[in-house]
RNA sequence: GGGCAAGUGGUCGAGUGGUUAAUGGCACCAGACUGUAAAUCUGGCCGCGAGAGCGUACGAUGGUUCGAAUCCAUCCUUGCCCA
């Protein structure tokens, strides 16, 4: 049987070593590198499908195991159709796994060997979630790459808890691995280790030989410094295999997402873009603007000159601030289809420049308009 | 004309003799946000000062008291009721 996920190779940038591909999926292809928007509870929080699709141009989002396994209920999805189907999405998705719900909800669950039981953050009710519970909730769910079961530790964890963490990470894959048993979904390995560069290759090798079709760096952009954070990526993204995608899990801002792509990441996704939009903040060439702020009340600029989304087509940054503080939902729509759009155009000039070998031209051209310092 | 009630910082509204420059909410100002417990959270918000602090403040004026937004008197304003 041929695998659900493959990665397709297209180009290397000479100059820097970053690499354009393509990943095939069930629902069609992504072009790499790429960001792809977090959709939590089956929805990128107020965008519609179309304007994710039209306005965005993104190409594959992420929904969340834990999140939808506790309302509506995976049972429920699969009744109506599986998560395509259910939210009007035909293209790639991804589903994480709930291993980052055991970093962000650390005081509302227990790990053991067997799995984690969660306090659910709403009734306070138990659920325990296995490798095998959660593939049993990814498969019900249908996305085209789900994520294994994993635990995200926080920054800093100490070298022995990181140790067992990880061993245990390895081992819930090879149980996700063992339980999957879906052919239209690719079943992707997450490399955990922490901060610590040999338990990063330890994972990268022990899950490389369970023979995954693709690889994800967890446990990373935890609020670490960014020179520990490029560290980390600089070192274990060269150990993951050439021939699959290679994913980088919550990353994140315009220069993570750059210094990814330079490091020879193929996928990142994050909720930043929605959420700064939600508290009022826009992503521009020109770095980040709080458009509440007082000094736009009267700006009748564009968010971002050189954006090409539909609100810097149409709206001035002084009615955006205006319906951000008459909390009008307008404003938080407007907002999350420019930021998401500057991510994800942001990642078509990446693009481009690896196929241009720019990458790191590239780099250097956009950091000093943005106001970001090389490290 | 008579009776009753009320006037607090941008606003609404607590506070009824002593850590009260005065609880809260809203508004306002700023900061944070990275596999979403987040349209959230944090800080500031009388003036001057980096700070200790100083100076003004609870309708107005005068008084009682060691001490008043809080008690008393008069006045002003507003609302309701009666004529």
């Amino acid at each position: 049987m041929s695998e659900a996920i493959t990665y397709e190779l297209l180009h290397i940038d000479k100059n820097s070593g970053a690499r354009r591909g393509v990943v095939h999926t069930p629902h069609g292809d992504i072009q790499t590198p790429i960001f792809m928007p977090v959709g939590t509870q089956a929805t990128v929080k107020s965008m519609t499908p179309e304007e994710l699709k039209n306005d965005v141009k993104a190409q594959i989002i992420l929904a969340n195991t834990y999140h939808l396994y506790l309302r509506p209920g995976h049972k429920l999805v699969e009744e109506a159709g599986g998560l395509h189907k259910f939210m009007n999405w035909d293209k790639p998705i991804l589903t994480d796994s709930g291993g980052f719900q055991v970093f962000s909800l650390s005081k509302l669950r227990k790990i053991s060997e067997e799995g984690i039981l969660f306090n659910s953050h709403h009734d306070g009710s138990k659920h325990m979630f296995t490798p095998e519970k959660v593939m049993e909730i990814e498969e019900a769910l249908g996305a085209d790459i789900i994520m294994s079961f994993d635990e995200c530790c926080p920054y800093p964890s100490t070298y022995e808890y990181t140790k067992k963490s990880m061993e245990r990470t390895t081992r819930w894959a090879k149980r996700c691995k063992t339980a999957h048993t879906t052919s239209n979904q690719g079943l992707f390995g997450i490399i955990q280790g922490g901060f610590y560069k040999d338990l990063r290759k330890i994972s990268a090798e022990d899950l490389i030989s369970l023979d995954f079709p693709g690889y994800a760096i967890g446990g990373i952009s935890v609020g670490e410094p960014k020179k520990e954070f490029l560290d980390i990526l600089r070192y274990t993204t060269p150990l993951m295999p050439e021939n699959k995608p290679r994913y980088l899990m919550g990353v994140g801002t315009p220069d993570y997402l750059i210094e990814s792509a330079l490091a020879g990441i193929d996928m990142c996704d994050c909720v930043l873009p929605t959420r700064l939009a939600r508290h009022g903040t826009a992503l521009t060439s020109k770095g980040k603007l709080v458009i509440r702020n007082a000094n736009y009340e009267r700006d009748f600029g564009k968010l971002d000159e050189e954006c090409d989304c539909y609100t810097c087509k149409n709206y001035s940054r002084a009615y955006i601030r205006h319906l951000v503080k008459t909390n009008e939902i307008l404003g938080i729509r407007l907002l999350s289809l420019h930021n998401l759009r500057f991510l994800t155009r942001l990642m078509e000039n990446v693009r481009d420049a690896i196929e241009q070998d720019n990458l790191l031209g590239f780099r250097e051209e956009f950091y000093k308009k943005y106001g970001y310092t090389i490290i």
